[in-house]
DNA sequence: CATGAATGAGCTTTCATTCAT
DNA sequence: CATGAATGAAAGCTCATTCAT
């Protein structure tokens, strides 16, 4: 009761904010009016606004509320591990739950990706994209120098791999609805891939 | 005269589609209103409602178009080589020169991919998509044939990652306006990353 | 026919002019809604926004149009006589006509003087009076020349008395709804006081 | 505390009252919404609610003030003279500093003539205004017992004409935004033709 | 005395679409 | 082949107002 946003508050807010995420990730933000994600959450359009300023900040919300689970997921998938390739499959493990438990914030994502129309939202995601390219180059810097992959290497072009191969993955999961994208076998193989195909074997 | 349609019709038909396409790729089929296209054109709202039933089927005449523009860069870049490596690299090629000669109609199907609201052009879409994909795992089955790929590779995943780097580099020129992304020297690097890494050397 | 705007179009949009214009002047800009404007001329709300872009607008052409009647007015009241108490009788004439002519219009003028809220409304407003003043003070230096008005008078408290009985009829007539405010022979009452008060008697 | 309204309540109701008055006389009553009267004020919607029934009782209030303030102006600067000229001069001088210090007030009051909405508003307006008018006309027969106007003169006119000035003061400040309208020596000016057409000289 | 949260009704404006010509 | 004129439905957003606390 102390806090400066009272439960019920935050609860509406959320309840607002999920159904946004979800719809939006089904019919794009255009075909999504503010009657809709209302009537969705059963609240009137004036409860809406007086949690979001506009639609435009209702995304922006969104956008970064997804960027701090990217990060997150990044922070417990890929962090923690030591060795590059527990780096590696922890990337590929935190996609799949990434995408599995979150699948709604991460279609609002890849939408963003490709056109965000408002120009404001893109270029907020352009600022939250950069940091994370910069740090998967890290990445595979390491990579480098626990020998398991070549100095010589064209680390730009193994890192468009690496991510075109994992956006292949959500697209035939959410374009073509394969649910078996991300099963454990796959990846499996997948990551196999990437160990016979782009990776060293240090073991001799 | 004796054609069904005159060639004034089949001009002011074309100028209404290819002002559509740019407008589409540019803000989305949502953002775009027809009064915007028939701004854009310089022709009344009935003209357009004269050459297209409606939206809907606008953009639906608007991806058969594109496919057909995809199969014929595959007939003119992959086509007519016999050799696989070749194929690879007019693969490449092929992508570039679709992307640079129509940037609309590609960033137009990159945007239906991800969510094509109106559920028939989604179906569409796919419809068209399955053919592509199984023609491209006939072209690794003939590196196979060919020895560039072994017998025991996963063509599965050697598809994906295949895919996906093309997606990315459209992604890299698109979304982050890298003009580079399909620079002859990247497509280069790119094709040497594969010989390297993904397919077998003859040669010996 | 071969006019550019049809019987039918002119038609329209003067109904829909007057029916705003009536509304405007009765209850002010801001509590007629475009709803009221249509429903008052029996269109729906898309036909007035195909002729008029929007409320402003609306508004803006208003002013216009009453800026021509005023001028008309006065062309037709005041620049055809020659000797000042003539145009001064005119000015009193054209102003009673003005008023019971087009209630609506002198009403919503005089609404735009004290507050119109829509500052692009305002300024076009006071691009239009202050010419109008200009042409009063050359009427009064007429005065002067032609012996009605003292050489030495102070014109500029002479301009602002006549103004203000004007506006005081209308306010008499508008504000407490007094129908005699413009009779004939209120208006020989303020033309006698004229003449006694202000200007001076030629005839000795 | 004895008292029915505790000083913090009198304060608060205070600052609200006069951000309205302020935000109305600039911007009309309808455009300003109780939104921003609270914004202005710094304090949320029920507050206000709690002060002031509803929006047209807020702007009752005001009217009840301003006349107050009418009234206390004339208590002021035209009551304690006894002689006409004396009165007369307080009169421009009256309104001269109830202009200058209370805008506002004078706007709002202004504004309510030429359309007040609510007709309860008007109505009351007008059972404030008759009483003033009367007032007048009694100044106006004591200047004739002082022998300031001729005892066949007009008087209906003659007040027609000084209440006109005085408005036409009011437009020159106001909407031509003309800061010399009310200055000493404009009024000396106005004051001067007052004495010169409009009222008698005595000293004879 | 003050507020956080909510609402029904309404706003201006735009949408895709059609009909008569 | 093309258009002027019109529309029903819906968009995003704001209004004055209220209730429980």
């Amino acid at each position: 009761m102390s806090q400066t946003e009272s439960i019920k508050s935050v609860d509406t807010k959320n309840r607002i904010f999920h159904a946004a995420a979800k719809l939006f990730a089904n019919y794009g933000f255009e075909r999504v009016s503010i009657r809709q994600i209302c009537q969705a959450v059963g609240v009137q359009k004036p409860t809406l606004y007086y949690y979001f300023k506009d639609k435009e900040t209702l995304i922006l919300e969104m956008l970064h509320f997804a960027h701090k689970l990217v990060v997150e997921y990044r922070n417990r998938y890929i962090e923690p591990h030591e060795d590059f390739l527990d780096k590696m499959w922890g990337l590929l493990q935190g996609r799949k739950h990434f995408v599995e438990n979150n699948p709604h914030f991460f279609r609002f994502y890849a939408m963003i990706h490709l056109f965000s129309t408002p120009e404001k939202v893109k270029q907020e995601m352009l600022r939250q994209m950069l940091p994370l390219l910069d740090d998967f180059k890290n990445l595979l810097l390491l990579g480098k120098q626990q020998g398991y992959i070549a100095a010589e290497e064209d680390t730009e072009i193994l890192m468009q791999t690496i991510l075109g191969i994992l956006n292949q993955l959500s697209i035939r999961k959410f374009v073509f609805q394969d649910e078996q994208a991300f099963s454990e076998e796959n990846l499996q193989r997948v990551f196999n891939f990437w160990k016979k195909h782009l990776f060293l074997n240090r073991d001799k």
